[in-house]
DNA sequence: CTGTTCACCTGAACACTGTTCAAGAGCATA
DNA sequence: TATGCTCTTGAACAGTGTTCAGGTGAACAG
């Protein structure tokens, strides 16, 4: 009833990536809070406690999985102009985040404490850097357009479990003041990162007229 | 030693506002991690179920703390042009939420589950439309410029807070890749700023060549 | 066939967390 | 005096992340 590896999946010793995956596993299917160390444990057939010599803890746990997540993205940007190839990189990342249940709100957390996922501003200041910007520029650059990401993957993340637990929402503490429609989230992301890029480029143009490319 | 309830500060019982007025201060001075419901019944010198009575429960709690940070951040966008106008409500709930400690941290996740602070995004969205968008245009791009306002000032928070405590970070799960340089925070934020607003103000000019203002 | 090393795990606890609820205290109004 | 309403108590429930001395088993060395 135990100790097979492969074939029936079942326990016996694990390592590291092992405990990656299941937290993968749970956080996908049942969402972030229901990603418990006893859980975790309790699929592995293990005590919570064997969890700590795999990981520190589990903001630990946490940056690696949104590590993960982050490194699923793959944009490929070669043989494009800057701007199509920031869009193409923005792109995928909306898509990894979309990709993972929760996945937003794991990165958003793990990257405000500067533990994880920092390969997302890495490629995102690599497009941008294409423009011509000094780096200082498009590293911050970079990092509005993940910020924006990360805020509407998120927002819409909430609004799917939202509806889907039938939540009603509103009425917290003031007026409801009846949720935002605006643009369909698809649309909306594309608004977002167009303005940017638009802004962009009006700031390469405006340093043209003043010297180098 | 107790009993007494202006001068002193001391307890009997208490008012909603009173418990809102009590976690916000202890949001304040030792943040959102230590805003627990056992602390705030202490301080109250009440028993924890006491809260109950008052607030639903935590997350309620929460997202009136919200409301009340983002309602002290008063522009004064009259007789601006929509530009300056949504600058200045931008800047207005940048100094709100960074004038709290954890501000944007909590304001960012009762916004995400669509609990409170819905004023922000009203204000912002009412400057944008000043421009002759249509609403659900400047609805979204309102929705823009407050993910970035909110990822910038969390992110910002957090280095503060992980500054204080001396912690090195990085080193997670994969390389470390130091952390980001950019700009510092205030150019950050106007850069974002910038670039959002040009790029409204560039589809305004596309769309005037189609047709009405 | 021993002996040691080392990766991994157990079992049990610690110190918390948010939340619930019957019962009671204290004050205002009728 | 009696009723009702507001607010609090006290105690529990069901979880949470985390720690740690000790144990198990496989791999390797002599």
């Amino acid at each position: 009833m135990s100790n097979l590896t492969e074939s029936t999946g079942k326990s016996s010793r694990h390592t590291r990536d092992d405990v990656l995956a299941a937290a993968m596993k749970i956080l996908d299917e049942l969402g972030l809070p229901d990603l418990t160390m006893r859980r975790l444990a309790a699929t592995l057939e293990v005590q919570p406690g064997a969890l700590y010599w795999h990981f520190a803890n589990k903001q630990t746990l946490l940056a690696c999985i949104a590590d993960e997540i982050i490194e699923r993205a793959q944009g490929i940007g070669v043989g494009l102009d800057w701007k199509a190839a920031t869009r193409a990189e923005a792109e995928s990342l909306r898509d990894a985040l979309l990709a993972f249940r929760d996945g937003a709100e794991v990165v958003s957390s793990t990257l405000a404490l500067g533990l994880g996922a920092n390969q997302a501003q890495a490629r995102l200041t690599r497009a941008v850097a294409g423009g011509g910007f000094d780096s200082a520029t498009a590293e911050t650059a970079a990092a509005a357009i993940l910020h924006l990401i990360l805020g509407q993957v998120w927002h819409e993340q909430q609004r799917i479990q939202a509806d889907s637990l039938g939540v009603v929402s509103g009425t917290a503490c003031v007026t409801p003041e009846h949720a935002a429609l605006g643009l369909p989230s698809n649309q909306a992301f594309e608004l977002g990162i167009a303005l940017l890029l638009e802004g962009l480029e009006q700031l390469a143009h405006s340093r043209n007229n003043l010297g180098t490319v």
